[in-house]
RNA sequence: UGCCCGAUAGUAUAAUGGUAGUACAACUGAUUUUGGUUCAGUUAGUCUAGGUUCGAACCCUGGUCGGGCAACCA
């Protein structure tokens, strides 16, 4: 097993090449940049486990840079929950930086263009900027300030930087080639003038760097030895480049991957925020949100979101990812590691006319079946009524229904085996009990019964139940590609979230821990929402358990 | 109709000039006190046309299709 050959990602075979090569003495430091202007979703996670899995995999490290350049929309909310998420995923950043930490450097950055003569101050307005780059098939031209000397520009960015001029009024430009093929090479702007408080240098600056002469220089800056972002950077790449060279400054190359797309959701932080804005969801940390904070809340585990990221793959191909993906990761670090209970949501009652009227006895459930020993075991009070779920009964039912119908037996888990007497319904046909015999030798550990029978069912005693809220939550969008929409807001599931207000679970339950996952048995993974309270418990299911009934059913 | 990136089973991803493999999904069957888990198996793929080569998913050329590129956003 341990020597195994696993392929490599394009990525990896860049950096073992230049390992090889001996490029950076073998020194591998990469980073994630991510902008405090929202919250972390599980695309952010791919980039995550890329970059600090390539660390750790070549004893390398990484960097937490915070790309805060632009002061509008940028909150220290967002820079806690950032970190936050980072750490819950289970890494380590070597450094927290932020580019806001380099924003003199930037700037001086920027006087040496000016003196090389290769940036010049613009007072045109937007629009006049671009017309003046042309489209992609025309080069543009240029705006009349286009010669300033190299004197006129360095007092004209000072002036810049001192604030006396108002938000749009200059901006500085980069003197590249308005005819390039590439747009990005069109004389960008560099510096552009805010008047904003900025999180963290507060009111020092009214100028900021665009991101395109911020992020390389910054990666340079830290000796970045693999700067890894996503497809739509290419174009950029050579700019970057350019800065460099002009600058003379450690040259970081970056390398770009096609970013995580996920079926039956959206994954922009912009999108995202309009839900968040609109109310379609509680928050960012809603369990329907791809967020990670709604991951987390929802009941998803660091290492499900790990071997999701690890199993999805890094290539430069656009991808949609199947939401299935995610909810087999989940399943199956939750299959080893959640404590079975029972819990029955859509409750009917059920009687069992031959156990004695007041009797109660205590059964014993192990925790969980997959590990050896259970992991310990639980107590469970039975009784003569019981609650069963609704749909565990049929009157008429078809063939290969294992569960319980007229004439049928079927067992209680953990207890004993019974059989269906009667059915007991009110005024409207609707079946408000159902009355069984059970077999007393059929106890569980302990059948000499020798009957044998084809379905299980889960239960709750009546008159020990603890009643807590369950909620259900299926995707946000109906649709698999919801950007694809001409309004991506219109194809949202409406039946994405139901809350039954009073589930029954077994006693034991009101012992469950926050962050803990649980299996209520035949039902699927559920955990303890952050707004639970013991007074008044809620459960958020995570993922139901493989149906392969429901699928026999759905094919008639 | 300028430039850039890409194209391998349903979805992802390997094979780096020499047997097209893996995971998820789907489907069979076995096991099962969860219609879960586990196990065994099945189905299913190199966009296209040329070229180079003993041999091409891989190299070259043309085409087709998909995505991206102009924000005082990142």
């Amino acid at each position: 097993m341990e020597n195994e050959e696993k392929s490599l990602n394009f990525i990896e075979e860049i950096i073992e090449a230049d390992i090889r090569s001996g490029k950076h003495d073998g020194r591998v430091l990469t980073r994630f940049p991510p902008e405090p202007n929202g919250y972390l979703h599980i695309g952010h996670a791919k980039s995550i486990v890329l970059n600090f899995g390539l660390a750790k995999k070549y004893n390398g490290k990484t960097n937490l840079r915070f790309d805060d350049t632009n002061p509008v929309t940028e909150e220290t909310e967002y820079v806690e929950s950032i970190k936050n998420d980072i750490k819950w995923l289970g890494f380590e950043w070597a450094e927290e930086l932020y580019t806001s930490d380099y924003f003199e450097t930037l700037y001086a950055y920027a006087v040496k263009l000016i003196e090389k003569g290769v940036a010049y101050v613009d007072d045109s307005s937007p629009e006049e900027i671009a017309a003046s780059k042309g489209t992609p098939t025309e080069p543009g031209k240029p705006t009349p300030y286009r010669d300033r000397t190299v004197e006129e520009n360095l007092l004209l960015f000072e002036e810049m930087r001192s604030g006396i001029y108002l938000d749009g009024a200059k901006v500085l430009r980069a003197k590249i080639d308005l005819a390039s093929p590439n747009m990005h090479l069109r004389d960008p702007l560099i510096y552009r003038i805010k008047h904003a408080n900025h999180h963290r240098t507060g009111d020092k600056w009214c100028i900021y760097p665009m991101y395109d002469f911020a992020h390389g220089q910054s990666d340079s800056i830290e000796n970045i030895t693999h700067s890894i972002c996503t497809l739509e950077f290419v174009p950029h790449r050579p700019l970057y480049d350019w800065f460099i060279e002009q600058l003379a400054i450690f040259p970081s190359k970056q390398y770009e991957f096609a970013r995580l797309n996920l079926n039956y959701t959206v994954m922009s932080k912009r999108k995202l925020l309009q839900l968040v804005n609109e109310k379609y969801v509680e928050g960012w940390n809603d369990p329907r949100m791809p967020t990670i904070s709604g991951l987390r809340r929802r009941g998803y585990t660091p290492v499900s979101i790990r071997n999701f990221c690890e199993r999805i793959g890094v290539a430069k191909r656009e991808n949609i990812i199947d939401l299935g993906l995610l909810e087999f990761c989940i399943r199956e670090d939750l299959n080893k590691t959640a404590w079975r209970r029972m819990a029955v949501l859509n409750p009917v009652k059920l009687v069992i006319t031959n156990y004695p009227e007041g009797k109660e006895e205590t059964l014993i459930g192990e925790n969980n079946p997959e590990v050896a020993g259970g992991e310990g075991e639980r107590s469970i009070p039975f009784s003569r009524e019981l609650w069963i779920e609704r749909e565990d009964f049929m009157e008429n039912p078809p063939k290969k229904f294992f569960r319980l119908a007229p004439g049928l037996m079927v067992r209680l888990k953990h207890a004993y085996i019974i059989k269906c007497e009667e059915v007991v319904k009110d005024e409207n046909g609707i079946i408000t009990e159902i009355h069984c015999s059970y077999i007393p030798e059929s106890k569980s550990g302990e059948d000499t019964s020798g009957i044998k029978v084809k379905g299980t069912i889960h239960w709750v005693s009546v008159s020990h139940a603890k009643t807590v809220e369950v909620r259900l939550y299926d995707r946000l969008f109906s649709v698999e590609n919801p950007v694809a929409m001409e309004n991506f807001k219109a194809s949202i599931n409406p039946d994405s979230l139901e809350i039954i207000e009073n589930a029954y679970v077994e006693p034991d339950l009101l012992h469950a821990e926050p962050g803990k996952g649980y299996q209520f048995i035949r039902k699927g993974y559920f955990t303890l929402d952050t707004k639970s309270t013991s007074s008044k418990p809620v459960f958020n299911r995570t993922v139901t358990l493989r149906d392969t009934w429901a699928k026999e059913i759905q094919k008639g």
